[in-house]
DNA sequence: ACTGTTTGCCAACACTTGTTGACAACGGTA
DNA sequence: TACCGTTGTCAACAAGTGTTGGCAAACAGT
């Protein structure tokens, strides 16, 4: 059989540096002021390889921002802890990993980013709802107004960073926006 | 007495325009995409004439992004209707003024911006909320809470666009969004 | 009618941006 | 050794940016 899987190339190093300064920049900086020269200095290499292995700085950006929620079958939960289990699996995915600020702030002026925002909280996010809610006609404005509590609260957290809002314990943030999230997923429909 | 009061000038006209393009401008396309140029021949002058009358791009921002809630006497309006008051007012208070998705906009990529905006929900939303919840150990998480409902909605809504959530009648948002408020303006702390 | 100020346009500056192509060093293969 | 694709650097381009100064026309006060 034919060798599919290609062996790892020497140049895969700077590949994955090169996106990680990328993911760095673009969530700290947004994408019209992260610019590929800062970009490649943080990786330290030449701004002409980033466009070598990635074509463009939008090309760049689609590889930065690739992000999956990673969320849990929620036809597995108790009913009455949906809203606590998404609060805790954001809260905890957003910590670690930097994408989602990245796609955060360039979604605000990058059309391009904010489609792929669109497409990530109707895909996965709608999806996931979709697993326990199955009337077509709820699930995706339930979707829908959970997005606007979780988008709400990244952006007053880890973007404009609103003093109160960033200096709330994780427990608290659980303890006061989870019920949100629950009357969201399982009241009545208005 | 001295004249204080200048009169008219001839050029007032020339800085509203340019003031009015700009709003627009920065609420489409953000801080730095909105370009002076761009601005300048929405208003139908030169550039060079935004610089005379703001001094320099973010003179012109600071300018363009004043912007203030008129938030209602919280303490004139029965407890139980805080929330529903809260959501119609900003609903309210955004479709006809795009000052605060330009803003919105801005936070996201513009420190300058992002410390206005923090200046407009610490003055403006926490010193209306302390009008009837006089606890200072409760008020200002009690504010960032909404805030964080608040932008959110304002920012799937008008900023990304969230289909399921612009779809939604401005009814049916303060049914879902109300009770969510009172819950932060009133419920128990965590 | 003369003067000084206000309002506006034009052309240019210095700089940064994304992007490109030429060319040198390296690495494995024959 | 000679060869060829890979990895990398350097210098440059064309376009667009905020910003500046000079100069003409319109205006207002005398």
């Amino acid at each position: 059989m034919t060798d599919t899987a290609p062996r790892a190339r020497r140049s895969d190093a700077t590949r994955a540096a090169i996106l990680r300064a990328a993911r760095e920049r673009f969530a700290a900086d947004g994408y019209e002021r992260a610019t590929i020269r800062a970009i490649a200095a943080d990786a330290r290499i030449d701004p002409s390889m980033v466009m070598r292995y990635y074509g463009s700085k939008e090309g760049l950006f689609a590889a930065a921002a690739e992000f999956d929620l990673r969320l849990p079958d929620l036809a597995a939960v108790p009913p009455d802890r949906l809203g606590e289990t998404l609060v805790r699996h954001f809260l905890r995915r957003w910590e670690g990993d930097e994408t989602l600020a990245a796609l955060l702030r360039a979604a605000s002026t990058n059309p391009g980013a904010a489609e792929r925002m669109r497409l990530l909280f109707a895909d996965q996010l709608a999806a996931a709802v979709a697993d326990f809610d199955t009337d077509p006609a709820t699930t995706g404005r339930r979707a829908g107004l959970v997005a606007s509590q979780i988008l709400g609260l990244a952006f007053t957290r880890y973007i404009v960073r609103l003093p109160p809002v960033v200096e709330m314990a994780p427990e608290d943030v659980v303890a006061w926006v989870a019920p949100t999230l629950q009357r969201y997923l399982t009241g009545r429909p208005a």
